[in-house]
RNA sequence: GCAGAGAGCUGGAUGGCCGUGGGGGCGUAAGCCCGCGAGGAAAGUCCGGACUCCACAAAGCAACGGUGCCGGGUAACGCCCGGCCGGGGAAACCCGAGGGAAAGCGCCACAGAAAACAGACCGCUCUCGCUUGCGAGAGUAAGGGUGAAACGGUGGGGUAAGAGCCCACCGCGCGGCUGGCAACAGCGGCGGCACGGCAAGCCCCACCGGGAGCAAUGCCAAAUAGGGACCGCGUGUGCGCAAGCACAGGAGCGCUUUGCUCCGAGCAGGUCCGGGUUGGCAGCUUGAGGUGUCUGGUAACAGGCACCCUAGAUGAAUGGUCAUUGAACUGGCUUCGGUCGGGGAACAGAAUCCGGCUUAUAGGCUCUCUGCGCGU
């Protein structure tokens, strides 16, 4: 009836992280987006880096060498929790992201990286999409810069 | 035109570009093309079914749950339609858990003398006594006061005062006739009045009802922990060589009766089955299906004919953007006709499928009816 939804343990913190790799940026506007399916990816994802905007939260984590999904991938996952709101607010908020995702990641994404976009409640569905557009890239630099 | 009542519909529109979930076609492939893609409530999960799996010897009884005026509709319903009765309204119409209180139990707060079986607080009348406005006795229940409700009501006669004590009408009860399939209604007769209310407290009566749900269920693949069944040998007493029969015991089928089934202490063995986890496929959308039309019916609805195929996802598709237009609401100007701006669409998102109910819902539209007013 209802999608599964974020579950709301706060299980967040310190993950595995990598050096940051120099990439090319060019040539990549038509590469296949996988969308993440498995729970486990999800939680995966929740224990590595994270980084708020005002209308969303963004997960990001490099696989390790031995999973089996092509290194070359960036996969990307949406989550809404409850209280984000009911059906449509939530669905609202995940086609939004969707959107932001599909117009920014292919070009800003790592390859070899997972990373999850959460919504807000209101805030998600009520931001201009091109402020969505930058607050999705300032994050992406944010979480791409290694460790202090 | 104004006020009101009922029934129904609608739920921003059009186009371009980019994207998305199924389906079809082309292609070795990358990919390209075509077509389809949320609601009236998709919601709450409250009723009723379809469909699956499980359970099920019969009858009676009991328990539990539900329904409750009558007739019809339906696959079925607690739903719908028509009618009856009671209540509200000037009317159109609206509301009603609307069987049984002489089967039984229980309750009826406060107030009041008295709350269910009769009785008498203030009174009223008569008699007696005297201290002359009080006491005693008898009669009475009309009047007063209390209450949601006070042992029929109103009027007249009657009386010491009164009382169905008598009479008329109304109410009530009993039995009859007429109309109606029925609930019930009408009419006239008899009875002087017995039987207060609550069944949404228990209860009685009639009728209905196995359980779980698509995470059902079936299949495939991977992966592994050791649960169960059957076979074989073995099993109380009596009779019997034995097979078996009888008896006793225990267990199961809600209970009873009839009836049936099973069991008995283990094990070196043999054969087979199932369970949880993850993924995939089926179930999965052609159905009590829609639209139009004709026929029957007051209607709910039923039947005939023609045409149509209209989401099938599973971390779950319907979105983004641009242009034109744009309801409510709102600011200014106004010659009250408008005009220039702002603003940017309610409740809400399919999850096996149907029939209902309930709840949420900005605004707009249509039809019918009632009352009043105006015009012709």
């Amino acid at each position: 009836m209802t999608p599964p939804e974020t579950p709301t343990d706060g299980t967040a913190t310190n993950g595995t992280s990598s050096p940051a790799v120099s990439v090319c940026l060019d040539d990549k506007a038509d590469v296949a987006l996988p969308v993440l399916k498995k729970r486990s990816d999800f939680l995966a994802a929740s224990r590595a880096r994270k980084q708020g905007t005002k209308a969303m939260m963004i997960q990001a984590r490099k696989r390790r060498d031995d999973e089996t999904v092509d290194p070359s991938l960036v996969r990307v996952g949406f989550t809404c929790s409850k209280k984000v709101g009911n059906a449509v607010a939530r669905n609202r908020a995940k086609r939004r992201m969707r959107e932001v995702a599909r117009a920014i990641l292919p070009a800003y994404g790592k390859p070899g990286w997972d990373y999850v976009l959460i919504g807000r409640k209101d805030a998600t569905a009520a931001r201009d999409i091109q402020t969505l557009q930058g607050d999705l890239k300032w994050a992406l630099r944010k979480l791409h810069a290694p460790r202090s």
